[in-house]
DNA sequence: GTGGTCTAGACCACC
DNA sequence: GTGGTCTAGACCACG
């Protein structure tokens, strides 16, 4: 069962947008993997005090993705062919270090200015 | 004068928002310094290609911020005290970082990962 | 006993509908008749890899229509009389082409085209 | 502007469904092209007695399928590539005919029959 | 004015 | 129980 009680909704974002984030994120730490289940749109609209379209909404656009599976009436699950978790795995955090560097760079941090500052603002302690 | 002609509007983010972090940027970049004229609206609007009301609603906001100042007929300046540049040479970076750390970790990368991830896709010779 | 193995289920259409329509034409294509045995609501469930409901719910439906009737044991037979047959034989193809032609005049399509299309698509020869 | 007041809704089918088929029809028919304006979410829901929600999850699909293109705050736009229009024209009535003709084929009738049948029930007299 | 998101709650079809 | 559709109406962001 994919687990969604350590996902704490943030406002700026979209919701529905988390949603798929987390889950994605799941993908590709490798915690969330093909054929695992979901935990249904009333219950998880429960548990994240949302409306369930908006869980809705996020489970549509997975689908179409084809990173989920879900047919009325039966309970809905993660689908994954091997070369898509693998995929995003790699591919997920190279996009957002790219982002990350253009930014700094746009600030005019060099290389080791953004290293060192990683690594004063990391707080390895937490698990 | 401020620089836009390296704006490239990317859609996702609102345009008015990639107006006002733009010249964020070239503050905390140290490019953009107290007293810079901004280009008139109508010409930043044509050379974005972007309806005036938005480049109004940016320039608006950071007037509300205390960033710029557009006093005397049309033209507009930046309006920076040395404190406030300092400041947004510091907090900028930092809480950008904070918001990538997270992303990393949620996707189950450690510290020493994410930097070599960075090491490897930043490419120094670029000016 | 009627055949259900030539009925591969395409989602889009609910299962039970598919089920219900398979037989329907069967009986408009003569190949069912009065009297006909089907097979037990497990055997198709099995078949067809679909939940038992599903197919009792199908097979109510028939039942309330009159189609079939299920009240020795467990066995269920096809119940048709004459005029019941005749009028499927007609009724059904008769609001399907009105369906097509619909369509066909939305997509601009005139008489003659629509019919030359179906004389180019339609393969004779299989069986 | 792509007009929507021939559109008149039946049940069984979804609404949003009913909505992406117009449009979808008249690109096959050639009176919708690349370019054309839509109506507004507001107008068209007020034009067809339909909740706003239903039209935005109609032209939300369109622009997923990447038939129209809306931006926020702006007008929503055919946007068809020269291709994509001349494969609709061609490939609806296409495929459409195919499962008409397996439907037929189904029920037992020979293509001589259908196309009478067809002949017989389509008024040509309506223009 | 436009489109985008979200809520509250209903009803249905399906398994 | 599940997911799918729809309504009514609100609020926001954008141009």
């Amino acid at each position: 069962m994919v687990r969604f009680d350590d996902l704490h909704l943030r406002d700026g974002t979209p919701i529905y947008l988390q949603i798929i984030q987390h889950l994605k994120a799941g993908i590709a730490a490798g915690t969330v993997q093909d054929g695992d289940e979901l935990p249904s749109r009333r219950t998880l609209s429960a548990l994240l005090g949302v409306n369930p379209n908006t869980i809705q909404k996020a489970f549509r656009m997975l689908e179409d993705e084809g990173l989920i599976s879900s047919r009325t009436g039966s309970k809905s699950f993660v689908c994954l062919s091997h070369e898509q978790s693998q995929a995003m795995q790699e591919q997920l955090p190279h996009t957002q270090t790219l982002e990350y560097i253009g930014k700094m760079r746009a600030m005019g941090l060099t290389r080791s200015q953004t290293v060192s500052l990683i690594e004063t603002l990391w707080k390895e302690d937490v698990p």
